[in-house]
This record gives structure tokens, C-alpha cells and sequence, in this order.
RNA sequence: UGUCCCAUGGUGUAAUGGUAGCACUACAGAUUUUGGUUCUGUCAGUCAAGGUUCGAAUCCUUGUGGGACAACCA
């Protein structure tokens, strides 16, 4: 994987409020002129789609203002995390297209000099250790609009609450007898101020320091330390993390009493709106739902907003580097329409994906006047927009298939495609005449007879001649057969979180996996390995799954095309 | 009946006191050996009311609407 392979240097300078305040601070001459970002991922599931929007964020912006960015795993919390994540989420980065800073790190590196900070602060008399429950202590906290009471444990001596920390330490609590909290104001109208919890007690080994601790610092207590002691200048992260930024700060100013000399970098927190995509659900704990109780196919499954089921499902990191782009960053929350998403790997996949000839759902059609047995090798363009991918040579005999929604008996005025009498053009091949078609007990179109044209062979100047429809096409002999899956969008409602008392799996879209065995494709196909994208001329653009094999082709349909021939017939 | 944040076409995002622009969507047309692509056009917006100002999307006030915060989660 190339490093920092996003070429910052012919793309635009992106504008924002963000970019905007970094600017400000840079012209302030803050932090030395350096701007070192973050991506601070807790490994507790795989990557979605608007991590990949704090991704592109976190890393372009560095890129913008010639900083790095590091990545480091919050593992605060060994009940939760695994290294099975911490794996997906470094692939899933590096795929998108971005490198960090040195080694990886993790909040876990830090937990010593976390706990000196505790100690620190109870020095000070700013923490204390409390023995009530959970329960006790949350009710002791009050309400937004109500404030809490003190717990009875508040004012116990410096002394005790080094000895019990220790104690803490040292596993000779169990968990939930104590906790430390920092000593604040528990009439603060930031709930978050209400002598919030530092350290619990969590008998279980960490992935990383295995053993070595049975107390854990909360999240709160280790996020603005860690920023700090990577001298991170600007720790961007989501809305819902505005109300804590008092908090990581009270936590820094008593770190900071303490220093001498004081810190040039201190890092500034900046809050934006994460990503909603209509359609779906985003939340990790929602698609872990959906992974164990096998409503979809593991976390990659192609129909999940996770970076590896877009992946797998043939999106390119180039047209998720562009969504970022082009969502923007804001401070309000909305709901971007996928069809947002959808137009960014079309536009990605038109430029870059071979065209070949693929039919999903055949019907036999036989050139009644072309000689039998024989084999005429057509040539056709791998891709118009971009004559460097060259040519290839595509079999066509006598009989071929067709789609069979390509036909159509008794076809409505502005069908352009083959019926009875009409003609048609069979791309890079010959125009050629229904003259007849044959039909099974149930209606259902069998055999489609057609004459053809030979004057008419693409290159040729009888081939110039206006026909309006165009079809593509495999020949019966050469092709080989594929599945194909054709999915659709995982939730048939636009927000499956928005009813209230309705589960969002009630709104899963039945019809959002469609498995089609039938099809034929052109024999240059034969070779594909999984991840190969292709457009299926005329239908859509196409991902070979991590489950193809030679013998059994495996495609998974990223995109359709857009089709205003069935939006015009959807309407009717 | 608290604190904080937010409010621009259907959606997202610009305009930072001086002509409300861009993208997606939708619709119409041109081109086309993909009903794709490309090109052109159309519809459509400053939450409300006051105030400051020569001038307000932008500043102020009030209201309205939406969101966040009461895990030993992050």
C-alpha cells in the first residue's frame, strides 16, 4: 500500500469551518504551525461508512495543511474490544487510500501515565474513590434539569483515597464496590461536571496489556490526555462529544497546573455532524445485531454500510474519497441520500470498469439465415471513455442470448428493443429482423427467430443505418455460465430508526438480495479474480465476489445503471 | 421545564455586511452502436417577527423548530 496515496497536491483545498479554524490558529502562529490530527477508533466493530467520512476528514485535513495523522485505538474498555477489529479497521483504512504516522497507537500505551494522573488529582484533593453502586451513584446524579447531591464518600482524606486506589490497583476490590470520580460540581448544569467517573473496576484481560491492570480508565479520562500526550493540535470528532469538551479540558488544565515548563500544543477540540445515509442504519451496535442474528452475511456482506461490505461490494476507495468530498462538513445534522453515494461510484466505475457482455436472464434466439458452425470473432471497445483500455474479441454465431425483457410480443410505442417485425442492432455485431418466436404452454417466450443483415457487421458501411435500439448479447456456444447477486438497499424505509416503538429490522427490505443463476457471460470472463469490476453492458456495474472460483463465477452488482426506460415504465 | 449546539431549494453544501451559487435528485431536450456517458435547459431556498445598517442569509433580541447531555460505553 502506497503512503499517504491520496494526491493531495492536484486536489482542491477543501473549505469548511473546520479548515476555516485551523486556518485561524495557524495565522495565530498556535502550536508552532504544526497541525497533527487523529483518527481514534475504539476497537469494538468494523469500519462504517461515516468513519470513513471522520477518516477522509481527519487524514485530508492533515493533508491540506501539510500535517500527519495518527491513528489510535481508544481500548479503554477490554470487555468490548478485540483484536479481530483492530485488524479490519487498519485494512480498511489503508484501503481507503491512507497511511497514519508512525506506529499505530493506543490509548492502552498511556495507561501508567494515566494512573499517575489519578494519583495526581487525588493528590490534589480533584478525585476521591466512591463506595456506592452504580445505581446508588445514578441517582445521586440528578437530571438535566435538576441538580445532583454529593455522594457521602466525597470528603474522604487524601490519604484514603490514595490507599484505596491502590487498593483499587492492586485487585483487592471487586468489580463495582468502587470507583474513582473526580471531585468537580455536582450541581453543574453539564451532567458531564458531576463528579464523573475516572477509573471502575473491570477484572478482565486487555487485549494488549493483558493482566497487567484490573482497573480501567473511563473513556472520559483517557481521550484529551491522549490527545494531548500525542500533541495532537486538533482532535476532531463528532457532535455528541461537545457537552464532554468541558470536561477533557478541566482534566488538561489540572494536568497542565502541574508542568513546567507548560506545553506548546494543547489540543483544540472541533465538533461536526457525522454522517447519516438514508436507507440504512449506522449504528455499530445495530449492525452487530444485524451480523449475529444472521440477517446479513458477516460484517462485509454487500449490503451493509460498513468500508468492507462496500468493498466487497464493488465500491472503489476513490468514490468514497470523493462522497466525502462532496457530503461536506457541517455542524447541523441531515440525512444524505444514498443516491449521493450511488452517483459517486458510477462516476468512479464509468471511467475505470471494462465493458463486457453479461445476460442475466436469457432467451435463446437463432439467426435463422447465418451459416451453422460459424464462429465470427467481433471486436469490441473495452471502454469509450477511455481508449487506452483497448479492444477484445467477442465470439457470435448463430444462435445467441439475449435478455429476455429485451423482447417483447406486443411491445408498448417506445419500445426500442426487439419484437415481433421490428429490427434491432446486437451490439458490435450485425442488425438483425424478428421474423418469428416460439412459445412453452404458459406463454413464456422460448426461441426467438430472427435474419440478420450481412452487410450490416459493425465497421461496415451498412452498419451506419439508424436503428434505435441497441442490445447486447453472448453466443449460446462460447459462453459461460455465472450467479449473479443483485442487491437492492438493506431497508425498504428511508429512516428505519425514525418510528417510534417500531424495531428498525421491521423495515429490512425482503427483496434486498437477489440471487440469479442463470447467466451467460462472454468467455473473456473466464479469468476473474474476486474484486475485478466490470460493466455489464446495459445493466449495471459489477464486482467479482471473495467467493468466485473458475468453476463457479460469482458477481456481485455494485450499481444498476440508471435506466429512464424503466423509470418511464414504472410510471405507468 | 436546565445547559449546550444547530436552522439556506426535495437532499447536502457555499456565500463571513454588498448580484443567494454549486452538487445530487426530479423533469424536459440534444447527442449516442449502452434507454449508459456527455451536453443544454427547467422546477425549486435564506424558520418567524422585530431591531441595527445606505444595505442583513450573515450582526442583535425574542419566538418557533430540530438535536445532544442523566452508561462502572465510546
Amino acid at each position: 500500500m502506497s503512503k499517504g496515496s491520496v494526491e493531495p497536491e492536484n486536489k482542491e483545498a477543501l473549505k469548511n469551518f473546520i479548515t476555516q479554524e485551523i486556518e485561524k490558529d495557524l495565522q495565530e502562529g498556535k502550536n508552532g504551525g504544526a497541525v497533527l490530527t487523529r483518527f481514534p477508533p475504539e476497537p469494538n466493530g468494523y469500519l462504517h461508512i461515516g468513519h470513513a467520512k471522520s477518516i477522509c476528514l481527519n487524514f485530508g485535513l492533515a493533508q491540506q495543511f501539510g500535517g500527519k495523522t495518527n491513528l489510535r485505538f481508544d481500548d479503554t474498555n477490554p470487555v468490548k474490544e478485540d483484536v479481530e477489529y483492530v485488524d479490519s479497521i487498519m485494512e480498511d483504512i489503508r484501503w481507503l487510500g491512507f497511511e497514519w504516522e508512525g506506529e499505530p497507537k493506543y490509548a492502552s500505551d498511556y495507561f501508567d501515565q494515566l494512573y499517575e494522573w489519578a494519583v495526581m488529582l487525588i493528590k490534589k484533593g480533584k478525585a476521591y474513590v466512591d463506595h456506592q453502586s452504580a445505581e446508588e451513584i445514578a441517582a445521586q446524579k440528578g437530571t438535566p434539569t435538576e441538580p445532583g447531591q454529593e455522594s457521602p464518600y466525597r470528603n474522604r482524606t487524601v490519604e484514603e483515597n490514595l490507599e484505596l486506589f491502590e487498593k483499587m490497583k492492586n485487585g483487592e476490590f471487586e468489580e463495582g464496590e468502587c470507583v474513582l470520580r473526580a471531585k468537580i460540581d455536582m450541581a453543574s448544569p453539564n451532567m458531564h461536571l458531576r463528579d464523573p467517573l475516572m477509573y471502575r473496576i473491570i477484572k478482565k484481560e486487555h487485549h494488549r496489556t493483558g493482566d497487567k491492570w484490573c482497573i480501567y480508565p473511563m473513556y472520559d479520562f483517557a481521550h484529551g490526555q491522549s490527545d494531548f500526550i500525542e500533541g495532537i493540535t486538533h482532535s476532531i470528532c463528532t457532535l455528541e462529544f461537545e457537552v464532554h469538551r468541558p470536561l477533557y479540558n478541566w482534566f488538561l488544565e489540572q494536568i497542565i497546573e502541574d508542568m513546567d515548563p507548560k506545553p506548546t500544543v494543547v489540543p483544540r477540540q472541533i465538533e461536526f455532524a457525522r454522517l447519516n445515509l438514508n436507507y440504512t442504519v449506522m449504528s455499530k451496535r445495530k449492525l452487530l445485531e444485524l451480523v449475529e442474528n444472521n440477517y446479513v452475511d458477516g460484517w462485509d456482506d454487500p449490503r451493509m454500510p460498513t468500508i468492507s461490505g462496500l468493498r466487497r461490494r464493488g465500491y472503489t476507495p476513490e468514490s468514497i474519497r470523493d462522497f466525502a468530498d462532496r457530503i461536506g462538513v457541517a455542524k447541523r445534522d441531515g440525512i444524505i441520500d444514498v443516491a449521493l453515494l450511488e452517483h459517486c461510484v458510477r462516476d468512479d466505475l464509468n471511467k475505470t470498469a471494462p465493458r463486457v457482455y453479461a445476460v442475466l436472464d436469457p432467451v435463446k434466439l437463432i439467426i435463422t439465415n447465418y451459416p451453422e458452425g460459424k464462429v465470427e470473432m467481433m471486436v469490441a471497445v473495452n471502454n469509450p471513455e477511455d481508449e487506452s483500455m483497448g479492444t477484445r474479441e467477442i465470439p457470435f454465431s448463430r444462435e445467441i442470448y439475449i435478455e429476455k425483457d429485451d423482447f417483447m410480443i406486443d411491445p408498448p410505442k417506445k419500445f426500442f428493443r426487439l419484437a415481433p417485425g421490428k429490427e434491432v442492432r446486437l451490439k458490435n455485431a450485425y442488425i438483425i429482423k424478428c421474423e418469428d418466436y416460439k412459445q412453452d404452454e404458459n406463454g413464456e417466450v422460448t426461441e426467438i427467430y430472427c435474419t440478420y443483415d450481412p452487410d450490416t457487421r459493425s465497421g461496415m458501411e451498412g452498419s451506419k443505418r439508424k436503428v434505435k435500439g441497441t442490445l447486447h448479447w453472448v453466443s449460446v456456444e462460447q459462453s459461460i455460465p455465472a450467479e449473479v447477486r443483485l442487491y437492492d438497499r438493506l431497508f425498504s424505509d428511508e429512516d428505519p430508526n425514525g418510528h417510534d416503538g417500531v424495531d428498525f429490522k421491521e423495515f429490512l427490505n425482503p427483496d434486498s438480495l437477489k440471487i440469479v443463476k442463470t447467466a451467460r457471460l462472454e468467455p473473456n470472463l473466464k479469468d476473474v479474480k474476486p474484486l475485478d469490476k466490470f460493466q455489464f453492458q446495459r445493466l449495471g456495474y459489477f464486482c467479482v465476489d471473495k467467493t468466485s472460483s473458475e468453476d463457479n463465477l460469482v458477481f456481485n452488482r455494485t450499481v444498476p445503471l440508471k435506466d429512464t426506460w424503466a423509470k418511464m415504465a414504472k410510471k405507468k
